[in-house]
DNA sequence: TATTGTTATACTCTATAACTATA
DNA sequence: TATAGTTATAGAGTATAACAATA
């Protein structure tokens, strides 16, 4: 067993060490853009979160923004609370529970998230614009497989294809 | 111009977008041990930078730090004063220029960044063992023009092949 | 006077604790 | 009593301002 699975033990290994740089090289490259856009919006990392976490949901509760999200209550309450003051979410009081309030999304909220996800993609669209014809294809056969895995492809913004 | 690059731009968005998806994935998949140990060795994330910046470079002052990391001076002074304390750095003056001083690693503290990347590393290794062949065979072949690359080549820990 | 690094201080973010209102 | 959410308070982390030592 040992004998055997060695060779594919060391290939395996130099895989992941070839990820890590190519993950280290579009995390450093790709994301200045991104990552200005919210500091010129002024938005916490909780509340690009709990953007994200809005933006493809029904209504929720700020409970359920807590536990998903791993974050404390309040902590939630501030960052939703400075994203309704920037008119980017509404909160209506459940109808059923006058305890608990359904925080979504407004028009506002959802472009600027879409803007942030579009200036995210514009990074790595760069990146892929500059590679050259014979990486592209590569790349684009070697992820081919992983993209049938229906979780990868959940994270695609726009559906799955 | 525009009629023959459409069908090209149109692929080459595909493959940012596939791309966003994959990282996405492996972000917040394969970096939990990573992030325990960052919290159970309490190293804020300016920490976590300065080793990472002095692990492979000679011993530097703390202005270059601060510059090339973009921290202020105070807050490299205070990060490189907690790993101090750990005994993970060590302070020398400069003896052409009595204000400055030169700090570099300790044993103890290459031997706590090699760690921490062994752990980054740990969870992509696991993400590829968990992979098909097939998967794994395309992948590997996807990469490879890119590892060709001196600058993504050189991200790789422990030399470039 | 300019520069390296430290110390003083202020601000942001987020957590736990205390509270209000519903259930 | 228990739960949803808010407000009060405390702690971590990092920035700018003020400072000391050296150039």
């Amino acid at each position: 067993m040992q004998a055997t699975d060695a060779p594919k033990q060391a290939s395996a290994d130099k895989l992941a060490l070839d990820l890590g740089a190519v993950m280290r090289h579009l995390i450093t490259h790709t994301g200045r853009d991104f990552f200005h856009e919210v500091e010129r919006l002024d938005l916490s990392l909780s509340q690009i979160k709990t953007l994200q976490f809005m933006a493809d949901r029904e209504p929720g509760t700020l409970r359920a923004l807590s536990d998903e999200l791993g974050l404390s209550l309040p902590g939630v309450s501030r960052a939703i609370d400075g994203l309704h003051k920037r008119g980017m979410v509404k909160r209506v009081e459940d109808p059923d529970d006058r305890r608990a309030k359904r925080v979504s999304l407004t028009a506002k909220g959802k472009r600027t998230f879409d803007g942030l996800m579009a200036l995210r993609v514009a990074g790595l669209r760069e990146f892929v614009a500059d590679m050259s014809a014979e990486e592209r294809d590569a790349l684009e056969r070697g992820l081919r497989p992983l993209m049938e895995r229906p979780d990868i492809a959940a994270l695609r913004p726009g559906g799955r294809r």
